[in-house]
RNA sequence: GCCGAUGUAGCUCAGCUGGCUAGAGCAGCUGAUUUGUAAUCAGCAGGUCGUGGGUUCGAGUCCCUCUAUCGGCUCCA
């Protein structure tokens, strides 16, 4: 007998061998049907594993996180004996499960493409594969079995996993025809599979290397009821219609030219409006933070990016430098701020007692993306950073870096983001050359910013490998409406640049100190931020955020005046655009009201005008009824505070 | 940069297997209408079908180049 611990603590005793499914139908038959996936002892296991020990088991359903996963990986399973039958010849790779759905790496046979054309013809074979039922079955492979089986299909990418695994831990899961090298956790059978769809194909490098074989992936996802895919489906329509470049192109905020070039965007006098509204915000906290505003020119001379180590690593794949007529003499277009703001800070000598210095600047900035990976706004040549370099002694850089997060998240709460994620991007330590400074001073940096996001209690994620080449970074990532992550707000601590620009404090000891560097954005850039503000809000901005929050619509003569005057009292509300209607129709003026998403709209012409009312109708329909010039005041006051919160 | 797809009026789209002056709705303009929440009526105007080349008696439609966009990969100072 064995003992099994459930997640609610209570114990079992069941026979040796015992499935994770025989567990389930000893609490309930409901259950069991439901069971797909299991985790042993913090192993993943089948739902038909037998259990040979004592030890915990928690059980996976289709709503579970886990359950999703043995789901979608067993379906990619399907889709691959689909793609074997389909393309014969073609050499399979790897296909695991993703946050939505799952893939499958192939290499097509020579000459061989999969286009949208051909989805229909996979989806439809593995359906019929799913509806066989047929049930994955894992068994234990030795090395050399494993590898003479991959050897004589001439599949180069399963010998070069087995190879990398050892002797005894090899295993290959079946189903139906199918056979594959597969590490585990699966659904029962393929019958549960009942909706299958494929989204998309795209070029991938085997292992992830661009100098290696490109390979065609395959994504697609799966859903136990026919139901959920169509809703699936609807939610992704429906998340289409939050596309910051359709809602910017709506609202005529931004747009793109080819003339112009690729990756350069267009700011329209209404985008231009609201960014100047985000940056106005923002230069409100920062003054109340101590940051003092800098201007910087676009170019700098090819000799500063050579000092602070950008050209030797992007020199060759950046824009190339502007040459004059004198002989020798190049500038760059500037990728980033700070060795400017180095410079600035190099002007004069700083006593210890002047620190911080905190040195804040909108500056645009130009690098040159790989044409493949332009999007929208979020990813851009040109763009602009609310930038900003603080300059501190080694001891008021935990303060300092603390009050950055302060701001930082002052900033996403006041614009309504709350589902972000705080990722620490550190060095990847298997690849040093990547990043330029003294492993010490790497150490020293990536232990403040743990600490700090620690002491404030941020729930992060350390990722390896993401750091700047500079130095480590904590940065606010969010996603959009495809569930994409973006990096918004970044925070970077850098012991290397002040070394390579030489910056010095003179201490209380009377002696040359070299200052530490944190470099801050906490929109990130203005492009990016309003590309997820929009994506985020649909295009309805919180109120502050918005330059016209009403229009007055009086529809007679009679009314003109009182309209005149209710725009005068509001002024201060921020309440501008008197809009005759006379000439139109009321109903056509209102849709235009809503279709520009002006918040609220008054319309002056009720019989009650004459008693000094307005009727007042909220962008979306909710009808606020006939009030008072006073209470509409008030509401709109209320609502610009719900979202604009000040800073300390 | 790589793989796959797409590019027709300001916007959303139609245009089948190549065939008479390239269509529609919305937006715009002119006039009429005055009617409170997804659409009042009539008329007008608007396109070298992304670019360049080719095949053909004939190309929006077929082929190639370039360019831009979209979904990924790689990259992301």
């Amino acid at each position: 007998m064995i003992k099994i611990t459930l997640p609610d603590g209570t114990q079992k005793e069941f026979k040796k061998g015992t499935t994770p499914m025989d567990v389930a139908m000893s609490i309930s038959e409901g259950l069991a049907r439901a069971v797909i996936s299991a985790r042993f002892n913090n192993e993943t296991v089948e739902a038909v594993t037998p259990l040979e020990s004592d030890g915990s088991l928690v059980l996976y359903t289709w709503r579970d996180k886990e359950g999703k996963k043995a789901f979608w990986h067993s379906s990619s399973h399907i889709i691959a004996q689909a793609l074997e039958e389909l393309y014969p010849g073609v050499k399979l790779t790897i296909g695991p499960a993703i946050d939505n759905g799952f893939y499958y790496d192939v290499d097509l046979p020579e000459g061989k493409v999969i286009s949208e054309k051909d989805f229909p013809a996979i989806e439809n074979k593995a359906l019929e594969i799913a509806r066989g039922k047929h049930d994955f079955k894992m068994r234990e492979v030795s090395k050399a079995d494993a590898l003479a089986k991959y050897k004589s299909e001439g599949n180069e990418f399963k010998v070069e996993l087995i190879e990398n695994l050892n002797d005894g831990e090899i295993t290959f899961c079946d189903h139906d025809t199918f056979t594959d090298l597969c590490r585990g956790g699966h659904i029962p059978n393929t019958g549960i599979v009942k909706a299958i769809k494929i989204l998309s194909v795209a070029g991938a490098y085997w292992r992830g290397d661009e100098k290696k074989k490109q390979l065609t992936r395959v994504y697609g996802i799966s859903f136990p009821k026919q139901k959920d895919l169509t809703e699936y489906l609807e939610l992704l329509e429906e998340a289409k219609k939050r596309d910051h470049r359709k809602l910017g192109k709506e609202l005529e905020l931004f747009t793109f030219s080819q003339k112009v070039g690729q990756g350069l965007p267009l700011w329209l006098p209404k985008g231009a409006a609201l960014r100047s509204r985000l940056e106005d915000f923002l230069k409100k906290a920062q003054k109340q933070a101590g940051y003092e505003m800098v201007v910087t020119p676009h170019i700098g001379q090819k000799e500063l990016y050579v000092t602070s180590g950008h050209y030797a690593k992007y020199g060759e794949d950046s824009f190339q430098p502007i040459k004059t007529p004198k002989e020798d003499e190049e500038f760059l277009l500037k990728p980033m701020n700070c060795p400017h703001h180095c410079e600035i800070y190099n002007t004069k000598p700083f006593s210890y007692r002047e620190l911080p210095k905190r040195y804040a600047e909108f500056g645009t900035v130009y690098r040159y993306e790989q044409s493949g990976e332009l999007h929208g706004l979020t990813r851009v040549r040109g763009f602009t950073q609310d930038d900003a370099h603080i300059f501190c002694t080694p001891d008021q850089l935990d303060q300092e870096f603390k009050n950055v997060i302060d701001l930082s998240l002052y900033v996403l709460g006041s614009l309504g983001f709350e589902n972000f994620t705080a990722q620490v991007s550190v060095r990847d330590l298997d690849n040093p050359d990547k990043y330029i400074g003294s492993v010490e001073n790497w150490e020293k940096a990536e232990n403040a910013i743990i600490n700090a996001a620690k002491e404030k209690g941020l729930d992060y994620v350390i990722e390896s490998g993401e750091a700047a080449f500079y130095g480590p970074k904590l940065d606010f990532m969010v996603s959009d409406a495809l569930g994409r992550q973006w990096q918004l707000g970044t925070i970077q601590v850098d012991y290397n640049l002040p070394e390579r620009f030489d910056l010095t404090y003179k201490g209380s000891d009377n002696e040359l100190h070299r200052p530490v560097m944190i470099h801050r954005a906490p929109f990130g850039s203005m492009e990016r931020f309003i590309a997820l503000l929009l994506e985020h809000t649909g295009g309805n901005f919180p109120l502050w955020l918005i330059p016209e929050q009403a229009i007055i619509l009086p529809v007679s003569e009679k009314h003109e005046k009182y309209a005149e005057k209710v725009l005068n009292s509001l002024e201060n509300h921020e309440i501008r655009g008197l809009i005759d209607s006379r000439n139109e129709t009321i109903g056509k003026k209102i849709r235009e009201a809503e279709m520009s998403k002006i918040p609220f709209m008054l319309i002056v012409g009720d019989q009650e005008a004459e008693n000094k009312s307005l009727s007042i109708r909220r962008h979306g329909g909710e009808d606020l009824g006939s009030i008072s010039v006073e209470a509409f005041a008030e509401i709109i006051n209320k609502e610009i505070n719900s979202t604009l919160k000040s800073f300390k």
